[in-house]
DNA sequence: CACATAAATTTGATACATCAACTGTTGATT
DNA sequence: AATCAACAGTTGATGTATCAAATTTATGTG
């Protein structure tokens, strides 16, 4: 085993990949006609609705211009909203459209599905020390 | 806590773009005139020299294309050299030029202080822990 | 040997990431 | 009220990611 192999970045960023290499192949198969990272978010706005695409990056850790062109094309494949706040012309309420609910509502088996596959043979304890682990891993890095 | 906080692959994509904007930031700070991804290529050719494209790819979960382009980039910026194998003008071993050797050396300390950082209050134990589970979520996720 | 098949790399199309610069809006201070 | 700083979003430039198709070279089989 080289150095590298060892350093939890490196770990962190091929296990990411991996589950995103799978996900977006079950995906294509099923002709959902959206990516990985277009799910995540529309999965985001589902559970937060209505939010500001200020929010939506800060809570997905994406920067405000990919947030704004990322919602521009989901616009355009109707499963999001943006609707103008009154007495607020600076910023939009992003919500998910009806096709978006159903989007969502229609896949979220599949995603729990692989979520379980990922987490296959850990004990309750064994995730939850995960989470925690990542958690203070991401404090340890903050600002 | 909604549900996707709990998720442990959106867990693992905050940590992995935390980290890779704090050390793009230093990077950036220090005029290192590299990305984070070029500088994870650039240590695994440091640590498995020589190898192929090909090689560097399923390594480091890379599609070919993305490799073949950023070698190119690399060769351009005088850190890699690609030489062409005897009896063999179909792939190329991949190495770090002087510069590139040069680079990774001047470099380390900053990034083993980085790994330090992301790990405070981490037992050797937690770490070896933390490794074992990331590599069992990718034996999970493999075809 | 010829020819089909496979292998390593490159190129094209598209998506997403960041930073920096810009636009338009809001709010606070003088 | 006028001015200026802060804020939300957009746009431009650049780097990286993927898949699919094309290219070039190597190899195996008849």
């Amino acid at each position: 085993m080289t150095e590298i192999e060892s350093v939890i970045m490196f770990l962190i960023e091929r296990t990411l990949k991996t589950a995103k290499r799978y996900s977006q192949r079950t995906f294509d198969k099923m002709n959902l006609n959206i990516t990985v990272d277009q799910w995540v978010l529309l999965k985001i706005i589902d559970e937060k609705e209505p939010l500001s695409q200020k929010e939506l990056g800060e809570f997905s850790i994406r920067d405000k211009a990919s947030i704004a062109r990322t919602m521009v094309l989901l616009e355009k494949k109707g499963y999001v909203s943006r609707t103008p706040i009154p007495d607020n012309r600076r910023e939009y309420t992003i919500s998910l459209s009806k096709g978006g609910k159903q989007l969502v509502q229609a896949n979220m088996e599949m995603i729990r599905a692989h979520r379980r596959k990922s987490l296959e043979g850990f004990s309750p304890e064994e995730v939850h020390t995960l989470q925690q682990m990542l958690l203070r891993i991401q404090d340890n890095l903050k600002e």
